[in-house]
DNA sequence: AAGAAACATTTTATGTTTAAAATATTATCG
DNA sequence: CGATAATATTTTAAACATAAAATGTTTCTT
């Protein structure tokens, strides 16, 4: 395995390039690890709720703030573009599960709220999520939790801090 | 419920319940890291080498096996449908990036390889695509490293699991 | 050898996602 | 006040992704 890391000679060039090596390594696992999840949840979604899954993070996302958001702030916290957003929010309007009101001293903004059947079928899919969730990841020790919480913290900030 | 195990009951419910809570973060945290990963990736794909991701993920399939793969091997490796990957030969096979060649036992097969230019274009893009993984990734410690390659291989098992 | 099944790929229809342009509103500054 | 910049959203065009149907090829079975 390390036939290259078992000659001594390692001079700063090599060794930096096989730290590249494995960071590639482990991006690429992390990238694999996630679609899997993420497919398997999508699938799931479809399947037992009929909803795709950026229209349960939108509605996920207005189930934590009972007084709404705007479109903007939706973008932001489901970090999509806006225009995604739009195309997502009008579907949800349609269906009766979100309702686009316009904030009173802002005529550009509006105000997005889960309208009633929107909370009942929201609940009623989290409980399912979650479950989902806890049964690809409820697996790990709250050791590795609580370890892999803080690594992807740091990475997270590591990367923010390259686009800055 | 009856109620003299009550007590006990609601213990055991609401310790799952936080175990299923702190996953769904876990899982947050994990999507949010790897999204903010790749959309950092694509954007310097596309600004310094107009180039999109899936493109890149193909010639990298390519450049891993000079002896070339079909269009089944891709899909697979990739994980996408077969049709995307059609559509996303076509492009580089009219951008002279690869070529695909009949199979000569096989008339149903395409043996897809990196042409010269290929070759070419993709070795530029890889030496910086690593560069900018490790800049996102490389500040881990390498037992760090370690740690989430274990963790990470262990959940893909288990989502694997699941699905069988 | 004929029919059925499996395989490899492409095409088609539908939907998602993004960047960029367009539209409209609000705030700022000289 | 009026030009300009900033904000909030929607629309549009292009790339990507999937499932399902279509096409052609190979293998298996009898």
């Amino acid at each position: 395995m390390d036939s290259i890391s078992a000659q001594a000679s390692l001079d700063h060039e090599s060794r930096l390039e096989q730290d590249d090596h494995h960071a590639v390594r482990l991006w690429l696992r992390l990238l694999t690890c996630t679609n899997l999840i993420e497919r398997h949840l999508r699938n799931r979604l479809r399947t037992q709720f009929d909803i795709t899954l950026p229209r349960f993070d939108l509605m996920a996302q207005l189930a934590r703030e009972p007084k709404g958001l705007t479109m903007g702030d939706l973008s932001q916290r489901m970090m999509v573009s806006g225009g995604n957003v739009s195309g997502i929010a009008s579907q949800l309007e349609a269906e009766g599960l979100i309702s686009r009101e316009p904030v009173p001293g802002n005529r550009r903004a509006f105000c997005v709220t889960l309208t009633q059947a929107g909370q009942q079928r929201f609940s009623e899919m989290a409980e399912a999520h979650e479950a989902w969730v806890a049964e690809c990841l409820g697996h790990l020790s709250g050791a590795d939790c609580e370890q892999m919480m803080l690594v992807l913290k740091q990475i997270k900030t590591d990367v923010a801090s390259i686009e800055s």
